[in-house]
Parts: C-alpha cells; structure tokens; sequence
DNA sequence: AATGAATGAGGATTCATTCAT
DNA sequence: GATGAATGAATCCTCATTCAT
C-alpha cells in the first residue's frame, strides 16, 4: 500500500541497511538485492530512488561523514578553552560507534572508493579539510604560528591511530588516550 | 612454445601484473582474466599456477610487503645509532615506491580484504608487528620506559601521515619531514 | 513483457525442457543453458527459478515419477480383483510413453544420480516402496505367505524388463507379455 | 626413466584407475586429470595412450565386462548338467564382485554411455548376447520350446535383480537366491 | 508507489587436449 | 617414453539494471 512520503523512509532504510550489510560482508561485495531485502523492499525499488548502485554507496558514505560531524559537534558544544575543545574532538573521534565493525567497513572501503569514484574522493576532501579547521581553531592559541603543522600532524596520528585500532586489538579508549599522550608532548615541546 | 622451470617467472609476471592492474583499477575489482592478460597469459594458465582469485591477491600482497620490508632493512643497514635508525625507518616508510598509484591501490584494499580475508589479516599483523619492534628498538635508548608507548604512537603517525599523503595532495617528502618533526618533539619531551 | 504469476508456467517449462534435453543428449551433459533456450528463456532466469542445476535435475526426476504413479493410478482405477490389478500394473508400467527417447534417458540418468545425489536417491526409494506395496496388495490374495518375496522377484522382473527393452531391440507389448507370462507361471506354482 | 614394454602396464593400470575413481565420484564425472594422477602419470601420457577421454572409458566398460564374463566362465567350468549349469550362471551375476560401489557406478554409467556412444552399445549387445545364449543352452534341455522366451525373461529379472540389490539394501547373496528361486518355480511351470 | 519478471553481460573456474622439450 | 606448459572453449552462476504491470 503505497503511502504520500515514503521516499524519505525508504531512502534513509536504504542507507542504513546499506551501511549494515557493509559491515556484515566486511567489504563492498554486498549486492542491491542485498541491500534492498534487509531494507524490506524489492531491488528495483532501490534503484528507483537512488538511481544505481555507486549512488547508494556515495549516500551510505554521506551518512557515515554527517554523523562523525554531529559526534564532533556535539562534543564542541560542551566543551570551554582551546584545549578542552581539542581533547573533545579527539575523544569524538574515537567514540565507540566509529568502531561498530559496519562503521569500520564503511570507513575502510570509503578509503577504497576515494581512489575511482570522483564523488567519494570529493566528500572525503571535505571532511578532512572540517577536521583540519577545527584542529586547527583549538591549537592556534596554543601554538602560535606551528599550528598548521601540528593540525597536519594531529589529523594524520588521529587517523592513524583509528586505522590502527580499527584492524588490530587496541579499542578505541586507549587509541584517543595516546593520541592525546601525544597531544600533551606536542604542545609542551612548543614552549 | 612451453619451456620448462616456466613456474616461477609466471608467477612473478601474475603478482606484477595483479598490482598494476589494481592500481589501474583503482579497487579490488579486477578480474582474472584482466590480470592474465596484462600478464602475457591465459586465465586458466593463473588458475593452474595459484589455484584462484583469492591466492593470486594474498601474493600480491606478500610481495608488496616483502618490498616494504627490504626497503627498511635497506634503509637500517647503513644507519648508525637508535636517532638515525629511527630516522631511516621513517624516511623509508615515505619513499617515493610506496606513492605508486598502483602500490596506494593495492595497499588500501589490502586494509579491506583484512576485513575478510584471515590471510591477509595475518599479513597485516604480521607487518605491524615488525614495524613496532624496529621502532621499539631504536626509541628504548632514548625513550626508556616510555619507548612501548611512544612507538605506538609512532607506528599510528606512519600509517595515518602515509594514508594522508596517498589520498590527498601532499607528498611523500613532506608527509616524512613532519613525521620526523614530530618524533624530535615527542623525545624531547622525554627529557 | 512481463506478466504476473510466471512462475509455475516457466517452472513447467523448465522442466519439460529439462527432459526433452536429457533425452536428445542421452545423457545428463547437458547445460542450463541448453535447457533454458529449449524453454524460451534466459539461462538466468532458470536459475533464478530453480537455484541450480541440480534442482532443474531433481523437479524434472520428480516430474516423471508423478507421471509414471498417475500412470499406474489411472490403471488401477479401472481394475477390479487382485489379478487384474496386476495386470494393470504391469501394462502400465511398460506403456509407449515411459520408452520415449528422453524417458529413457532421464530414467537411465535418475539411476545414476541416485548414486550420488541424496535427494535423487530418495525419490527412488519411494518410487520403489510404491511400487512394491502396489504389487504386494495385488499378490496378498493370490500368493499368501509368499506374497513378499514374489513382489520383489516381480517388481526386479518389471524394472529388469524395462531396462531390456529401453536399451535394446524388443519394444514394451512384447516385454509387457513376458512379465504376465512370467507372473502367471509363478502364481500357478504356488497352487 | 621410460622403460620398454610400459605400454600395457600404463594401459592396466589406467583401466584400473578410471573404475576405481567412478566408483569413488558415483558418476562419470571424472577428469582425465584425476584418472592420470590416479594411475600415477601425467594425463598427457594417458591421452597418448587412449587418445582421448572416451576411449578411456570404453577400455574400462571392456575390462569390467570381461571380468564378468570371466567369472561365468569360471563358474560354468566347474558345473555339470544343464540345472546346475543354470545356478551356476546365476550365482557367478551376484558374486559380491559386482557390487563393489566402483562397479556398480561402472555398471550404471556404462548404461548411460550405451545411449549415446556406439561403442559402448556394442559392447552391451555382446554382453546381452552372451549371457542369452549361457542361459539358454542351458534351459533347452529343460523348457525345450519355451527355452528362448524362458532365457529372455530370466535374464531380464537378472539384470533387474542386481539393479534393485546396486540400488538398494538387497545384498547379493539374496537377490541370488530369490532369481533361483523364481528360476525353480519357472521350470516347475514347464512340467 | 512498488514489484515480479526478465536478461545481457560478465566472472571464476574447469577440463580435454595439444605441443615442445 | 614422458611431462610440464599452455589454452580455448565451455559451464554454472551472479548481478545490476530495465520494464510492464
């Protein structure tokens, strides 16, 4: 029984099982039937609101990217001073939902998919250069003119260690504890 | 014209055409036929010769870290002293080899197929753990108790600076100098 | 184009190519797709119908058992008294229709796969426990106590007819009238 | 270190291999591959041998057939008077020879090839021929006239017997007794 | 709005067979 | 005599996508 609306419902139970199936596959060899069946409605329903399978992707990777910004958001909401608001985006970063093992995937084959899809590599730009300026606003008062440097370097290590994290036996805790070990050392060494 | 002892330049023909195709391909989809193609042979002739798709990949992935692997023993062999082979380490892990499109390729969906694929996530760890001993070698005399810690940090630095690198505009070069820069930080804080 | 409720119309299909093609080869090497173009219809959609060749293989085996049972129901429908139920069993089992090139074939092939194939196997043990009880009920009256071991002399007697026939020069009346002369010799033994 | 002379030893032991390896697969499925490794050469020395798969198989349908002859022979040598001669035959059918899993495959897909290769055809009319005229010699003194129809009918339950006992639970030694069985009452019947 | 029907294209894999050594 | 090398052809199966309903 179709109902006036349901676009907004099935796009977005779409992308959930997209995301979902992802991660239950660990790869991005899921296909739309897939998808589509965890999602409750016919493959060529899916392609009928999304056009196609790349687009699907590219609106699962959306998603991902939003809900890290809003993490990261809602941390700096919270938080006073340039310090405090540094440690909360690295705390954001390495909250436990960006270790849910279809978050993981998504992540992994995101990285993937920047390579060929002009879409995907477009949407990850943006999201470094977000990351990069708020590292960046918190570190300026504390380092002066090393900040961009060190916004570099703190970006990759928060990476890094996520990446590291993500596929070894670290947890996500004890990841964002280092990094800001790391943090602490760095803006000590500017003195 | 079938000559004997053929078997070993095959199989290396297969693994380099497996990277430069993935690199090509940008993602893990690359056919068997593609790769045999570029190899000079047929596709049933790489059946024979590794048994499957999944086989030829994990080669390719041995090879792509054994390469790595004899980078930085090359690197360590003429480096005196923990500060310079802690540097040689660095330097190798950014040298312009590991910023081949092909190589980029192939290590990123070497992260991917870790996901899935128990042999390539024993590969992986395997790496990790020679690169967190080696870095663990040369930070115990300057770092002491603190060395464990540090070359964690270290290692995720690597990764996460080489993984910005890959997949933005910076370079190999650049991505190394703030790595170093960061070490000289991260020791001097020790003090 | 499209229409609704396909599904057991191109099921039907499927399997009566299926036996045409047995037939026409003589042999179980055939492929889906040769079934499928028999049928009119994509190889992909035999699958997507079926889910594999040897499920085509399994309906098309259960097809012509149900046929051969309608055959023997249909004769014992117009039957009465045990002999004559006997007789009816026997001429149906050896009617122009179960020596059709391709009956024979899948027939031939059934047996094969019995060896096999587990659900194969198990259709035969019904079709032979049928055949049996039909036989034993006809042979009760006329045989008492001996009545078991005739059924199964008999019952090897129709299937090892069959096979002479289908494979060789005589045709099913003659094989048909050897078994009744056979069955009535052994029935006035037990006077 | 190729020796003269190897020719038979290789066929033999080629012969040898392709039974037992239908027997182990239950079907004619077998590749030359795996008969050659069985027989312990290279399938290239296999094919020069047979020239090609279906001649392999016909040299094994030869062997097995020969085998069985062999047997009737046997128990024939040893029998006097055309009764006994009769049991004899029955007996050397069901010997727990011919039904070892790797004959009765044999047997089976050997009905099969008869469809569709004329030389298996052959071979199988030989074998009816033979056996026909076995029985017959010895049902003439006893049936006189009714002697040819009397051997076609035993033969055919024969045949069926050891199907139902390759097929089913029926071990041989049973389904002998009963086709001696029946052989007594059709005898019986002639008085 | 929603879906069952349908397919073309392709992909991994297998195998009988040939050939140079 | 014997084999490793090599392949073309075929096979089963999958999947994104389209279309009529």
């Amino acid at each position: 029984m179709p109902r006036l609306g349901m676009e907004p419902i099935r796009r977005e139970a779409l992308i959930k099982a997209t995301i979902d199936e992802i991660g239950a596959a660990g790869s991005l060899d899921v296909t739309v039937s897939q998808i589509a069946r965890r999602a409750g409605m016919s493959s060529a329903l899916a392609h009928h609101y999304f056009g196609g399978k790349e687009q699907i992707f590219l609106a699962a990777m959306r998603h991902i990217l939003s809900q890290y910004g809003a993490g990261i958001r809602g941390a700096l909401a919270g938080a006073e001073g340039p310090r405090e608001r540094l440690e909360a985006i690295v705390r954001a970063s390495f909250e436990a939902g960006h270790f849910r093992p279809e978050v993981i995937g998504a992540w992994l084959n995101f990285y993937v998919l920047a390579r060929s899809l002009p879409g995907a590599a477009r949407l990850l730009r943006i999201y470094r250069a977000r990351l990069r300026s708020n590292l960046l606003a918190g570190l300026r008062p504390l380092a002066g003119a090393r900040a961009p440097r060190l916004a570099e370097s703190l970006a990759a290590l928060i990476d890094g260690a996520w990446l590291h994290a993500a596929l070894g036996p670290v947890d996500g805790q004890e990841a964002a504890a280092r990094v800001l070990e790391c943090l602490e050392t760095m803006l000590e060494g500017q003195g």
